[in-house]
RNA sequence: GCUCCUUUCGUCUAGUCCGGCCAAGGACACAGGGCUUUCAACCCUGUAACCCGGGUUCAAAUCCCGGAAGGAGCACCA
């Protein structure tokens, strides 16, 4: 073995760490110099053995004679990541498309500027779009707001987001019945005509129901008449996924549903409603997104759309699961916010008090320090309670 | 109940994948000092953390096993 070498390398480190921490420790310099010439891992004894001596001699040296010697190395020093952390599947030149898909039945929160942020860094980063689609397939209990359309776009504006498309899927119900079509003639779907409760106790049980095994003509005259004669809650296309699942939920899922209530962009056009899982999966092909990030209590959302996209033989998205942002005190939530406002303890959604983003941008916090706050939290998947006082200190920065 | 996930200074985090420049870095907050007529701002300094218990290893925040605590999900909502 070189004992020159070691003895060398062995001296610069332990000046260092003498320097450093009063004096020198075996364990601390073994592991630099391991760290920066590995092969000396062969024969540890020996390197030990070494090192040991080099440290008494620094150990015994007068103070100001350390501090003359170590004045002649240079030690490099870990670089700190700026910025979002690189995303690992991503090739060379590679576009990374995202999209912030908010349901319009109320106003966007800090909780999904979070989001939004997030996927407009990440396609900027890698030079991809970066859409706004509204989920608003639900006329009755997610009944959108018809002004928080217009109101979404501005305020992801306002936080500095980059807007490639803005997309309603109310507005793609056409497109959704094409790929259910599709999924009931390869025989991958069925529409399901019994009792709610009767699928709810056979699903638990992991059986399958007399219309899973119904012919595909069976099946569309059965979807068109979902359009026109069957009533609310008496039919729904189901998904064949896995019956032996083992969350039930999973066990084919619904598709689409009727809902007989007036949808504030088509009306009463249509009836016949995809849900979320069928319309989003559709969508994030069809817009080639190739990052979704979402809050963790999609997870099981996830395993739902692996069956939709494996029997289209689609490719899904690249997934991170990211924990909330939340707000402390009494106005944490949209349905606090919601009553505070009715009962005139807000004056509206902009009230500077209300935590949503109209609210903070009349209260005049810089948006591009709630940005900055949002990218150096990171992508964590624990959650985390807002910090005002910091989103303050670095908007004293920025200006 | 079942399934999945998470845990680093008071707070938000870097580091964890692939053990060794980590006696753990930064930011905010806090404390002390400087500056200023005072406050604020600014500058300097300081306090302060790897959830717990085992194991592997020359070496563990990092790998393995067990436990605890917290979160999410189990819809004809998104």
């Amino acid at each position: 073995m070189p004992e020159n070498q070691i003895k060398e390398i062995a001296r610069k480190y332990a000046l260092k760490n003498a320097m450093d921490y009063g004096s020198a420790r075996l364990g601390a310099v073994l592991n630099k110099v391991l760290s920066e010439v590995p092969k000396f891992r062969e024969n540890i004894k020996e390197a030990e053995k070494i090192i040991t001596e080099v440290i008494n001699e620094v150990n015994a040296m007068p103070k100001a004679d350390i501090e003359k010697e170590v004045a002649k190395y240079t030690f490099i020093k870990k670089e700190e990541r700026i910025g979002l952390p690189e995303l690992e599947w991503v090739t060379p030149g590679m576009q990374v498309n995202t999209r912030f898909a908010p349901n319009p039945s109320g106003f966007m929160h800090i909780g999904h500027a979070k989001i939004a942020v997030l996927c407009d860094e990440y396609s900027k980063k890698y030079n991809g779009r970066f859409y706004l689609r509204f989920d608003d397939t639900d006329p009755k209990t997610k009944k959108p707001l018809p002004e928080a359309y217009a109101q979404t776009a501005k305020d992801l504006e306002w936080l500095g987001c980059n807007v490639y498309q803005i997309i309603k899927q109310s507005e793609r119900i056409e497109l959704y019945y094409k790929f259910a079509e599709e999924l009931i003639r390869n025989g991958n779907a069925y529409v399901c005509t019994c009792a709610k409760e009767e699928m709810q106790e056979n699903r638990k049980r992991g059986i399958a129901c007399a219309c899973r095994s119904s012919s595909k003509e069976e099946a569309l005259d059965k979807w068109a008449k979902m359009k026109t004669v069957y009533k609310e809650g008496e039919a729904v296309l189901r998904l064949k996924t896995d019956l032996a699942h083992p969350n039930s939920s999973i066990r084919d899922w619904v598709m689409f549903r009727i809902i007989d209530y007036a949808h504030p962009v088509t009306g009463t056009k249509y009836r016949v409603w995809p849900l979320y899982n069928f319309a989003s999966a559709v969508d994030d092909h069809e817009m080639q997104i190739t990052l979704v990030i979402r809050g963790k209590e999609h997870e099981l959302n996830q395993m739902k759309q692996q069956y939709l996209f494996d029997a289209f033989s689609w490719h899904m998205p690249h997934v991170l699961e990211v924990g909330a942002l939340k707000v402390q005190g009494e106005l944490a939530h949209k349905s606090d916010i919601k009553i505070a406002i009715s009962e005139g303890r807000l004056s509206g959604w902009d009230d500077p008090r209300a935590p949503t983003i109209m609210g903070f941008r009349t209260k005049g916090v810089n948006p591009k320090a709630i940005r900055e706050y949002i990218i150096a939290s990171g992508i964590k998947k624990h959650d985390s309670y807002l910090d005002l006082q910091k989103i303050a200190a670095i908007s004293k920065k920025l200006s």
